[in-house]
This record gives structure tokens, sequence and C-alpha cells, in this order.
DNA sequence: TAGTTGGGTTTTTTT
DNA sequence: AACCCAACTA
């Protein structure tokens, strides 16, 4: 009995071909994790290769963690030197080794998309060029694209013509990476080219990773993009025994330089590659699968495969159409309450709502938090996007390196000090002359002639900077941003300038130390790790610019899970739905009207990559009428969702579908369990209309503006709500509703570290209480229930004492 | 220099 | 609806 029995077949051909190259073509949930590990587990236990001598790379950090630890498990031994990692970490890597070899030093820090528009604005002032001209982004992504194609901007110009847009391009493009490596800085898109650049200028560094690497593993290989490429078949060059794993049907990021020809073509490239198809799926039921292979089976350009399983037909995939989008939020957010309450086996883990816009989880958001469904949202504004992350960030950048003039820049005036924008300019231009750093100029403030009053706060500011500086080399990062924050009074900053919800972004800097301090502990345990010399707060700010939102989603948390289908790929749930199933959003509008099917044919892969997320049940729902950009899109149901043979469907779409849903009476459509005007919107504790309302002015934007709709009082709300009340059928799931309507906001009598008790979840302690402007929102820890977030008025909490 | 206001633009997806 | 920017005022 060994651990290779319970593998099938096929998963045992891929995991024994050891040597040469090899495709293995795994479709979605047929054990694709389980062969790469086990594949490791072979080389290591039965061929003797060193763990050393053995590279896989990922997708994500949360990949590459279960990964090792899916090793360890297995053999118990060795897996801590193996190379797991992603792509860009892998990178950086061997960056903060050799780049000195490429004209960086090898401290560089690490820009992220808000960098990258800050730098372009410069390089436009510098350049002359007028933003209403050609918009940044689009010169920003067509020098991602070249990047990713590995183009220079000296061959940029070479190969573009000579037009104006082609010729701003390729000017901008230089002097942007001009700019860069003065900052000593490399965007995400460098982190490749330059490695691929380091192996291609220097033959000894390349020799040394081939000795090095005798096995290579790639994941999601679908989504590589032609750097990626070339440093994968460098690197593999000397034995060529590389390993690619992925599924041409999933690949999905076409949009960042992803070439799905490096898949289609690896046959080409290795003849004598050895290809295996996995096609059994382990995950979902039959009906789910053959919704997956009817919809992709659409797509022309493919290699053909058909995913097949022995679970069973499973439940009938479910369909649900609404006008408004937050009645589908609201659908969803029963839904799941409803499920849970049904099947003692279901917990909130299990659910994940699924969407093509990361617009579309606010409302989700909203319906959640009003049922008191605990959920973690995936993405859209990240952690370490948020203002006072990036402030805080951008001070232990100044520290760590004083040459990346944004950072100095954004922290210069923040919190205020006086400073303007007339002196940030003299500066500037003190220090485009004399060819030295921003920082360095504001140290020389005194050999700056004109600049007479602001000297003296810009004194004030470097002397901080150098006193952090001295505190940084011997204190624990904790001490650091402690420090930072005592020194500039960052908290004061933050309470004047954010009335509303300062507190929240106080607790976020409060979060950044917590990850500090995991970050330490994690080095101290990994003496072993090959860090390169490298100071921790290099480390630190170098784990952070790397983080995917993916990554930080642990399983341990009991909640819902919203995410765009993009962050989605790799997981799965016992229960998903899928929302906004609309043309015009899902496949999107761009797609539809590109010239080619190109576009639609990549949304149709990323449904396949949906609908096969869920093991048990799939739920699909479309909103007739959506609010787009401040106003109301009508759509037709997607075509994906008519591409699904109706059979596997509870409900029918055909009655509505071909146009735009409008075009029959709401009524006509067959009913199913669900009656006309359920799911309406609940969302009456605030903003909504009647004869009641009176003009009161109110915030609209962030600032203070017309006269608006003031909200109701208690009194006046009685009427509006018990007609709601009965038309929806109140639910256990609205406890603290079914005893009354919310009242206005309040101050609870509870606060942090109170116990509380809660009508369905019992007793527990306040962790958090958070003034937002609705109405006070609570974070619970319940000792049976887990942790729970709710709005006050609705929660009714009742403080006990213990 | 800082704060306010009006107007124009925007989002598809992410390491 | 939210964000960004430029112009204006104090």
């Amino acid at each position: 009995m060994s651990i290779y029995d319970t593998l099938n077949k096929e998963q045992k051909e891929a995991v024994f071909q050891t040597e040469g190259p090899v495709l293995i073509l795994a479709g979605a949930g047929s054990g694709k994790t389980r062969v790469i590990t086990h594949r490791i587990a072979y080389l290591m236990d039965e061929c003797g290769v060193n763990p050393w001598n053995i590279l896989a790379i990922t997708f994500t950090n949360k990949a590459a963690g279960e990964m090792r630890e899916r090793v360890d498990r297995l053999i118990g031994f060795g897996s801590e030197s193996i190379w797991i990692s992603t792509f860009h970490s892998m990178c950086v890597r061997m960056l903060r080794r050799y780049s000195d070899r490429i004209g960086y030093e090898n401290s560089f820090t690490i820009y992220d998309t808000d960098d990258q528009k800050q730098l372009m604005k410069d390089v436009y002032k510098k350049l002359g060029i007028d933003t209403g001209d050609i918009a940044p982004r689009a010169v920003l992504s067509a020098i991602s694209s070249a990047k990713n194609e590995l183009i220079s901007p000296a061959q940029y110009k070479e190969q573009n013509g000579s037009d104006y847009r082609n010729r701003v391009i390729g000017d901008a493009y230089e002097e942007y990476q001009r700019m860069l490596k003065a900052n000593n800085a490399m965007d995400f898109d460098d982190l490749l080219m330059m490695t691929v650049i380091l192996f291609q200028n220097d033959d000894a560094v390349l020799k040394n990773y081939q000795e090095r690497f005798h096995y290579i593993m790639v994941d999601e290989y679908q989504d590589t993009n032609s750097a990626q490429f070339e440093l994968i078949r460098l690197l593999s060059a000397g034995r060529h025994n590389l390993c690619v794993v992925g599924d041409d049907d999933q690949s999905i990021y076409k949009f960042r330089g992803a070439n799905i020809r490096n898949i289609l073509d690896f046959e080409k490239l290795y003849p004598d590659a050895k290809v295996v198809k996995l096609e059994q799926n382990y995950r979902s039921t039959g009906n789910v699968l053959d919704a997956a292979n009817a919809v992709i089976a659409n797509n022309t350009n493919r290699k053909p495969k058909k995913l097949w399983c022995d679970q069973g037909r499973g439940n009938k995939l479910h369909f649900r159409r609404f006008n408004t989008g937050p009645e589908e939020a609201s659908f969803i957010a029963q839904d799941i309450e409803r499920r849970i309450r049904q099947d003692g086996s279901l917990s909130y883990r299990d659910f994940a709502v699924l969407y093509r816009t990361n617009a579309q989880s606010r409302l989700l958001e909203e319906k959640l938090l009003f049922l008191s469904i605990p959920y973690d949202l995936i993405g859209g504004t990240n952690f370490y996007e948020r203002r006072e992350i990036r402030d805080i960030l951008s001070y232990l950048k100044t520290i760590d390196n004083g040459v990346d003039d944004l950072a100095v820049r954004r922290i210069l005036n923040v919190p205020k000090r006086g400073i303007g924008q007339t002196t940030i300019d003299r500066v500037q231009a003190f220090a485009d002359e004399g060819g030295i750093s921003f920082y360095d100029a504001l140290k020389r403030i005194g050999d700056i002639p004109s600049a007479g009053r602001a000297k003296a706060k810009i004194e004030e500011f470097t002397s901080l900077i150098e006193g952090l500086r001295i505190r940084a080399a011997g204190s624990s990062l904790k001490d650091l941003i402690d420090g930072i924050v005592t020194a500039t009074d960052y908290e004061a900053f933050l309470k004047d300038t954010y009335e509303e919800d300062s507190a929240d972004r106080i607790a976020n800097i409060g979060e950044l130390v917590n990850k500090a301090v995991s970050y330490e502990e994690g080095v101290f345990e990994e003496a072993g790790d090959e860090r390169g010399g490298v100071s921790l707060l290099t480390g630190f700010l170098e784990e952070v610019a790397l983080i995917a939102d993916i990554d930080q989603v642990g399983d341990s948390d009991d909640r819902v899970l919203l995410m765009t289908l993009h962050s989605a790929k790799g997981l799965e749930f016992r229960n998903v739905y899928m929302a906004g199933m609309e043309e015009g959003l899902f496949p999107s509008q761009m797609s539809i009207d590109a010239p080619d099917d190109e576009g639609v044919e990549e949304e149709r892969r990323l449904a396949y990559v949906g609908i096969t997320r869920a093991r048990e049940d799939l739920t699909l729902t479309y909103a007739m009428s959506r609010m787009v950009h401040g106003e109301v899109r009508y759509s037709p149901v997607s075509r994906f969702l008519l591409e699904i043979p109706e059979e596997l469907l509870d409900e029918s779409i055909r009655i509505t579908s071909g146009g735009y849903a409008d075009e029959q009476p709401y009524s006509s459509r067959s009913s199913g369990y669900r009656k006309e005007g359920d799911y309406d919107d609940y969302d009456f504790g605030h903003k909504y209309s009647s004869p009641y309302a009176e003009q009161a002015p109110v915030k609209k934007d962030n600032r203070l503006k017309a006269v608006y709709v003031k909200p109701h009082t208690a009194e006046e709300k009685k009427p509006f709500i018990a007609r709601s009340m009965a038309k929806n059928g109140v639910n256990a799931g609205l406890s603290g509703l079914s005893k009354g309507q919310p009242s206005p906001k309040q101050k609870p009598d509870y606060t942090e570290g109170d116990r509380v008790r809660h009508v369905k979840f019992g007793d527990g302690t306040v962790r958090l209480l958070e003034d937002t402007p609705r109405d006070y929102k609570v974070t619970v820890e319940f000792d049976e229930a887990g942790q729970k977030v709710m709005y006050a008025a609705f929660a009714k909490l009742e403080k006990i004492d213990g």
C-alpha cells in the first residue's frame, strides 16, 4: 500500500513521468493539485531527488502555501527546501540577489498600480503630454503589454509606426522606465521582464539557476504570459524536466498578457512532450458538470475534452430572475440563511457568491449585513490600498529606501505640515538639476535659494525621518510603526480629516501592526530562509507588495465568501451563487463590442470557471435592471445561461429570454416556489422615500450638498414596515426585525469587551463597536456561533453580566 | 496654503 | 455613484 494507490490511471501516468517535458491538461476539479504534490513526493521519495533541486511555481501565495503543506503531509520531510512560490515572488528573490548586475540596487522597491499612476503623472508633466490627449491608463496598459511581451522602450519605438499616439507612448515608456530606475523601483511587470533580462545578460546567473533546478513544475500554465514563458524556457533549458499543468478552458487573464498559445502550442515547442489528460472530476455532481461542458462547448479554439464524474446527477441548477439588483441581492442573502436553517450540515463557509465586477459586491454586502450573515469580501479595495495604510507604508519606504521619491512626496505633507505645491515644485526642480533624489534635495534645503519660509518645516520633516531611521535600526517593526504614528500624531490627523470613519482607519493601522508582528515571527521561525541579507523592513515591504487578495483567505473563519469570478479560480464550495447573469455585464459589453469573438470566448471560460466551483449546488441569478454609473440599465439574460440545457435548470429561462426581459409581463414567468413580489428590497432601514418624507440637507459625494429626503421617524415607518413584512413573510433570519422596526441610530448601552446576548446566537463578547453613518456596526464573538458583524439597531443585543 | 466647489470621467477582470 | 482634477476663495 503506497500513497500512489489512490490515484487514477491518468494521474499515475502524470506522476510517474518524471523525465522530460510533460503537459498535464487538467480539467476543473480533476485532482490537479494532488497530482503535483504526489509528483513532488515521488521525486523525493522514490527517485532520490534532493528537494533543493525542485522548483514549483503557483499562481498565488495561498496556493503555494497549500502545496507545501500537502507535500509535507505526504512525506513529512524536506518540503521547506523546495522552492514553491509565485512567479512574482520567485523573481523578487532572484533580483534581490542579482539585480545589481542589470543596473539596479538590490534594495529596489516594488511599485503597485497606484504608484505607477503617480509616476506616470510625473512623466506627463516632464514630457508635456496632455492628459486629455491620451489617457495615462492607456499608456500604462500599453507599457504593461509591451513588458509582458519583453519589448524594451527602444524596441517599442522601433517596432511601432511614427504616428502620434505611438510616438507619445514610446517616449512615455522610455521616460517612465528611466524614472523607475532613478527611484530604484520596479513595477510588477518589471519583476518578470528584468529577471528575463538578467538571465539573457548574465550567463553565470542563468547557469547557476539551471544547475540548481533539476525539476520544474508550473501550475495554471494557461495563464502565463510571454515573459513568464521565456523565464521558464530559460530555466528549464538545461535538463528539460519541465512539467506544466493547466487547462486551456480556464484561461482568463488575457488582459494582463496571458497567452493561451503557451499551452496550446506546448507540444509544438517540445515534440517529445508527454501529454496526459485528466478528465475525471472529483468535485461536482453530474448536473453541474453537464452545464459546464455545455457552456464551454461553444468555444471554438480549444483542446477537446469533457469532464465526467461518477457521483450521480445531484440537484438541478437553480435559476432565479429579479427586477432589480437589490432584489437579487436580498434573495441571495435570504437563500443562504434558509439553506443553513434547513440543512444542519451546512455552515456559512460552504457558500460563495461570485460576480463579474467588484462593484456588484456592495449590494450583496448590504443585504448580508442586514441578515447578520457573516461574510468576507475578497478584492475590491485591497487592504494595502487604503489611504492610511499607504501613508504608513510610505513612511516605512522612506525610512528603508530614501531614493523612492514617490513615497517621500506622498508623506511630505501628511499629516499637514504647511508645505505646499510651490515648495514641492522647487525642491523637485533642484533635485532634477543636481540629478539627486527628492529626499536628498530636501536635506539640502539650505542650498535651495527661494525656499525661505518652507525651510524650517522641511528641516523638521527630514529630522523626523532621520530620527525614525535610527530607531528602525534596533527596533521591531511594531515599535517602528508605533513610532511613526506617535511622532506624526497620525491618529489625531485621521480624526479630524475623517470624522465619519476615523475609527475604522485607526483600526486598520492596528491591523497593519498585527501583520508586521506575524511577519516578524515568521522570519524568526524560518531562520534558514535565504533572504539574501535583506533587512526585516525591506522584507516586510516586499511581502506586502506581492500579497494578493485571495492570499488573505483563511479557512478557519466560518463566513460566506464574496468575490469576483477571477478570484474564485482554484477554489471550490458546496454552494455557489453566480450573480448578475446579464448580457453587457457578463459577458461584458466590451467583449461583446469587440470585432472578434476572442473576448466573449474568454468570458465564457470565466463562466466555465464559475460553474465548476460548485460541488453540490449552483444558483444563477439575473436582474432585469441594474444601476450602472448612476443610471438604470436594462439587460437581457446572459447568453451563457441560454447555453445551459434547459433540463438542467429548475426554472425555465426561455419564457422571458431571447430579448429584453421586459418584453413579457413579469407575472407570466413560471412560478416555482417563489411568489411574485418576494425578495423585495428590505432596505427600509434607511433611504426610502414616501409621502412622509421631509426635506433636509444630506451628504452626497461625501460633501454636504442638496436638499434631500430625510429618513422617517420610527412612528412614521410603522405602516410601511408592517406592509413590507406581511408581503415578504418575516423569517427567523430577520429576528431582530420581527420584533418591530429598527430604532433610529442610537449609541448602544454596551461597549467593546462587554458580554451581550443575542436572541439567536446566544451569549458573546463585543469585539468591536464602530460608528458608521447609518448605525453602529458591532462585531461580536459568540461563544457558540462564532464571530458575527451586525448593525446594532437590528441585532437587538442585550447587555449581560459576566 | 488649505479648503471648497463644480464639472468631467469612469471600471471588467489582477500579480 | 464615486472619484479626480482644476479653479476659485479665504
